[in-house]
DNA sequence: CATGAATGAGTCTTCATTCAT
DNA sequence: AATGAATGAAGACTCATTCAT
């Protein structure tokens, strides 16, 4: 009666197949991947990858969920820090983020796939979890100063993500495009839309 | 001498065949999207599909081709006209486009779709000639003065799609950013951007 | 009330077609053809082929009657002949057609309609006269002298279909063999078939 | 160490797969049999047909190179024993054949796709091998004598295999015509072929 | 008569998913 | 737990045929 589940082992061997999928999505986008190719690029057969993930969907769900996770955490590591530093932290996040030449086109698979129903609750979640977040710092940054109030926090979260997420889009599909030369021009975009240019 | 061609007809027909598949390709996402779909909101039999596009990605193709024959008549109309007011124009296209409900999920689609290999071309060139006539503007927007000379125009031109690609794409995922409300800080980010503010 | 059906006009129309048919099922295979290959090999529109022929399998029926038609012919001019020169003018004939070179690339087209039921019928009956036809020729011959007795008339007359088909066989299965070259060798090899080798 | 591949059992159900194609094609034509049916015929499932194989001409084509096979290795069994028996051998391989009733519709069905361009090159290359051996083997036959010298080897080669093409082919359009009835008449043709007769 | 746009039944083929080993 | 052979539902696309003009 061994104890063959080795949970490390799983949580390891999950982590790697949701990275070969990563691989697989930004490259050739949800639709574009069999779930053979991500078999492949894990090494693993593909009754082993349904052991671990019950549909292709799930995949991308799980991906998102993973991010919703790191986001939360984000946040939460932020709520007793200035606001204005959050804001800023998250603008760095998504240029780090953008450094891995995969993110923006996994997020172009993210979007592609956001209208199968399977995965639209959990990019939703993930949309809602980033914009209560990044509106919390916001009106908190406008209760402490330093964030312009003729807009409402909402909005202004809403202009944020659209900033970072058209950060992402422009990296993927316009090769000259480099998230570190433009990193500036974003940080200071950011700064002039939360204090009102 | 029968003449059973009627070349208007065939235009209009083909146009509303491709309007179909704007309304499916945005609310289901190219792949999400079946032609058997297109041609029951197109009203039509599957051989007439086929009879006008040889293949679902053709689809995708014309509605790409369509878009960057308007763009180039954009700019070829402001080619004599100021280059600010060639911009602001761009700008007021965009917003105008985002007010038909469709725009933002068909471009959503069209980037799902931008992975297959027949549908990454006619996106490349419609990028191309974006992505020309926009730096073109803006380099004589440098010239006539107004527009920043610190960035190059080729940056320039990619941060106002970003924002412009950014702006499609909140209105798509956010049900609570709508064009007209928005069209406001869109015109500011963008003016902000230009003039370096 | 002008007669517009003019009988020479539609008769002439009808080979037109049926020479298209010919030329494109000789090429392509039966299966390999499509109608629309048909009518513009034709110069006409696919509504005119179906006016003359019902259906595609009708083109390759039609053919087959001709033949038939052309074979009775054939037979009746030869009935008052001796017999021994009917089974030669017969393999004259196969030698004249051979160099047509459609008509091998046809005959290979007519043998893989022939599983179709449509055709079945046609190819049978174009058999059975064929076979009939050389069966009472053979007759004659065994009655008239010069054709060997020791097998029955229809087994040497399927011989010598055996021996034509096979010459129309390989001439379209091989570039090297043809028919003015190996005529020879096939009047060589009927006759000794005839008079028992 | 789950070991699941066994070789000898996909061999086996490979081979199945293409006895039920051989069935099927016989019967129905290439063009008039459905994957649907070889699966049915098969009794698996139409994915495990593709599995095995992956288009419906490669059907055809592992079938001919199955053949190619098994001719190459005769001819190579023959290489080293006098001609003469090679060529009877090759005549009573034939005959052997056209015991199984399907092999003259299979004949056919070989014909009628050979006009697709995927299965072109295996019935090239198939046709290609069995007239290389005859015409060694003939040529083999002249140099030991008992094989005519006046036509040229590759000619002989030719006329066999259009003896042994049209056996096949009146097995499959006469009913009357029984492979083992006229036998004896096609060895007499072979050999009075070869000797000049 | 001639036309070719429109049709939709029928095919091949893909691929997510299951399950016996 | 891991495998990959087997599955079949679903989809893109072809093409013979019809019919309004």
């Amino acid at each position: 009666m061994a104890r063959t589940v080795d949970p490390d082992r799983h949580r390891a061997r999950r982590l790697m197949i949701l990275d070969a999928a990563v691989t697989c999505f930004a490259a050739r986008g949800f639709a574009g991947t069999t779930t053979a190719q991500v078999c492949r690029e894990a090494g693993i057969g593909s009754g082993t990858l349904f052991h671990y993930f019950p549909t292709k969907a799930s995949l991308m769900t799980a991906l998102l969920e993973e991010d919703t996770r790191e986001v939360l955490a984000f946040f939460a590591a932020h709520r007793d820090r200035p606001a204005w530093d959050g804001l800023g932290a998250w603008v760095e996040r998504a240029i780090e983020e953008a450094a891995d030449p995969r993110v923006a086109g996994l997020v172009n698979a993210m979007i592609g796939a956001g209208a199968l129903p399977e995965v639209a609750g959990a990019l939703a979640a993930n949309e809602a979890v980033i914009g209560d977040g990044l509106t919390a710092l916001v009106r908190r940054g406008q209760d402490e100063g330093g964030v312009r109030a003729d807009l409402s926090a909402t909005r202004i979260a809403s202009w944020v993500t659209l900033l970072v997420d058209g950060f992402y889009g422009r990296i993927a599909s316009d090769e000259e495009f480099r998230a570190e030369d433009e990193a500036g021009v974003l940080r200071a975009t950011v700064s002039s839309l939360l204090n009102g240019g």
